[in-house]
DNA sequence: TTGTATGCGTTATCAG
DNA sequence: CTGATAACGCATACAA
C-alpha cells in the first residue's frame, strides 16, 4: 500500500523548476529553449519518468493502437501473420490488440464491438461472418474476404496461385489433376484458388476432378473420394492441387497408407508456404503465400485511411516453391 | 471531418434524463434504482455508447491490459502459448499487449521499460537476457527462467522430463543413449532437461554421451558427432533424447541423410509437444510441456500478485507422447 | 438512493 | 519561448 505512484510531469516540473506545459513540450519533441530541455532532460532521468498513455489516449482521443482480429495463433498460417503485422506496427510505434475468435461467428461481432471501447485506432481482421457488420467510423482493412468497395481487402494473389499451381503440375509431367479442399461455403478470396485452377486446365485441356468438402464433413469422404480413384493399385490422377498446407499434409498422409509414393505416382502442390517450425524447409511443395507483404500492406492500409485513396483490393504475387512432395525436389 | 465522436457517459445522461454518476453505476453494475436504470440501459441502447477504456484507466489507475513478453510467435511453441495466455486472459476479461524481443536482449529490456508507459497492470515475460533487471513495482512473472524468489517463474517439469526420456529409452530396448541439445550457455529452466537425463543414465548406469551446441555454432558439428559415432555403418548410440522438438526434426534428417533408420536403428525423443499445423499428430516422439496449465499458471500468479503468497517457482508436470520416432509408435 | 464536484495525466490554448 | 489553466471521459467522495 505504500507504493509510491509513478511520478507525472507535474512532477518533473517541479523537479526541474519549469512549467507543466514545457515538460509537456520536451517529451514530445516540440520546440524549447536549450538550457530548458536540458533541466527537463536531467529530471526526466533523475525521475525514472516515463509518460502515461492513458493520459494521452484520453486527451489526444488517439491509442496509438490496432486491433487484429484473428481466429488463434495456432495454425502456422496465422502464426506468421500475426509476427509480421505486430512487426509492422512495432516500426511504425503501434501496439497490437490481438483477439482470437476460434472461428466462432459471434465472437467476431462482439470483438468488433468491443476493441472499440480501447478506442482503437483501427481494426485489421480475418473472420468468417459472412453478415458482420463493419463500423463505418474506424479504419477497418479485411485479409482474404472482400465485404465491398469501401472495405480494403488485402488478399494474395489466390487466383493466380491456383493457376500457377495447375501449370506446374503439367510441366512436372502431370496427365490427369485433383483439386481438393475443404471450406466453409462462403465465397471469399481463397475460393478463387479453385477458379485459377479450373481455368488453368481448361485452357489447356488438361482433364481434371474438384473434391470439396464443407466445413464439419468427415474426412473419411477424401478418402473414398481417393479410393474410387485407384485403379489397378494405381490412382488415375497424378498431380494434387490442394487447398492448403494443412489438407496437403493429410493427404499424403492418408496416400501413403494407401501405399501410394509422393511424388513418385502422384505429385502434391498445396497452398500457404508453411514452413517446419516456421523457419526450416517447408512442409509440402507448395504455392507461398507472401506474408510480410500481406502484413505490410495491411498496416499501412489501415494506418493510412484517412487518406480516401486507398484501393479496395490489394492483391499480392504469390510464388511456387518446391518441398518434396514434387518431382522437381 | 464531420465524424461525431463517440458518445460519451454525460450524453448518456442527458439522453437519459439523469445525472452523471448515475450513469456511470450503472455502467459498472452497482445498485441503482429500478427505473433509473432501465432509462439509462435505454439511453446507452438507443446512443451505441461504449464507455472508454482510457478513461476509465486514467481514472481507476488500471488498463485491464497484461503484456507478454516473447521472442517472436513463429516458433510453435510460442504461438501455442502466446494462445493459451490469450485465452486464459480474455476469460478474465483482461487484454494482452504482445511484444516479440525476436531473442534480442537489448530489445528485452527496452520493452520492459516500454510496457510500463502504458501502465500494464502485470509482465509475463520468456527472455534470455541473464541481466535483466525485474521491475519491482509491478507484478512481474517469468517462464522457464529463474531470476530470484521474488519473481515467480512459471517452468514445466523439464528435470522430470529429460529423466522420463532416458527411462523410456531403456524400457524401449536402447543400450547406449545420447543428449544433444543447442542453446546459449545461459542457465534457465530447460537447460534441466539434460540434468534430468544424465541423472537417470546415471541411476540406471546407462551408458550415454553429452553433446551440446552454443547458440551460434554451425550445424554441421552435429552431423560430425554422429559421423564421429558410426562404427560398421550403424551408430553406436541407439536412443537420443533432444533437447526441443524443433532440433529433433533436423537431426532425425542427418539420421537419414546417413542412411540410419529412425526407429528401427536409432530412436529418437524431443521435448516440446509440437504437433503438425498445430492440432495434427506431433512431429516426433517427445516430452509434451503442458503449455495451456503454464499459461494459466502465468495468469493467475501475475494477476493475484497482490497476494505475496505466490511460490517463486511453479513446476508443471509433463508427459511422455509417442509420435513415430520410437519402437512404440 | 441520486446528484454534484473534483481530480486522474496529458495536451493545447492563450496571455505574458 | 514560457507558464498558467481548461478540457478529455470517467469514478468516487460527499452533499442532498
Amino acid at each position: 500500500m505504500h507504493e509510491k505512484s509513478a511520478p507525472t510531469m507535474a512532477d518533473v516540473a517541479r523537479e526541474a523548476g519549469v512549467a507543466l506545459g514545457t515538460v509537456s513540450k520536451v517529451v514530445n519533441g516540440q520546440p524549447v529553449g536549450e538550457e530548458y530541455r536540458a533541466k527537463v532532460e536531467e529530471a526526466i532521468a533523475r525521475l525514472g519518468y516515463q509518460y502515461n498513455s492513458s493520459g494521452r489516449a484520453l486527451r489526444i482521443d488517439q491509442t496509438n493502437t490496432i486491433a487484429l482480429i484473428i481466429p488463434n495463433t495456432i495454425n502456422p498460417y496465422f502464426a506468421l501473420l500475426v509476427h509480421h503485422i505486430n512487426m509492422a506496427l512495432e516500426k511504425r510505434n503501434y501496439r497490437m490488440l490481438l483477439c482470437f475468435t476460434q472461428y466462432d461467428q459471434s465472437r467476431e461481432m462482439e470483438y468488433i464491438q468491443m476493441v472499440r471501447q480501447n478506442r482503437v485506432d483501427g481494426i485489421i481482421a480475418l473472420t468468417y461472418n459472412p453478415d458482420l457488420v463493419i463500423p463505418d467510423d474506424i479504419p477497418f482493412v479485411t485479409i482474404d474476404r472482400f465485404f465491398s468497395v469501401s472495405v480494403p481487402c488485402v488478399a494474395s494473389d489466390n487466383f493466380g496461385g491456383g493457376w500457377l499451381a495447375a501449370h506446374k503440375l503439367k510441366e512436372l509431367g502431370c496427365r490427369k489433376l485433383g483439386f481438393i479442399r475443404v471450406g466453409s461455403t462462403l465465397t471469399n478470396e481463397p475460393s478463387k484458388r479453385k477458379d485459377g485452377f479450373v481455368a488453368a486446365c481448361v485452357e489447356m485441356a488438361m482433364p481434371f476432378e474438384v473434391m470439396a468438402l464443407e466445413d464439419g464433413a468427415p474426412f473419411s469422404q477424401f478418402e473414398d473420394f481417393l479410393a474410387r480413384h485407384v485403379k489397378n493399385k494405381k490412382l488415375d490422377l497424378d498431380g494434387l492441387f490442394i487447398g492448403t498446407d494443412s489438407l496437403a499434409w493429410q493427404i499424403i498422409h492418408v496416400l501413403q497408407r494407401m501405399k501410394l509414393r509422393v511424388p513418385e505416382d502422384v505429385q502434391v502442390i498445396g497452398f500457404d508456404g508453411i514452413r517446419m517450425f516456421g523457419d526450416l524447409e517447408p512442409v509440402v511443395s507448395t504455392i507461398v503465400q507472401p506474408v510480410q507483404e500481406i502484413a505490410e500492406a495491411c498496416v499501412t492500409t489501415v494506418l493510412s485511411k484517412h487518406l480516401s485513396n486507398v484501393p479496395s483490393l490489394i492483391c499480392l504475387p504469390v510464388q511456387y516453391l518446391a518441398g518434396g512432395t514434387t518431382k522437381d525436389s
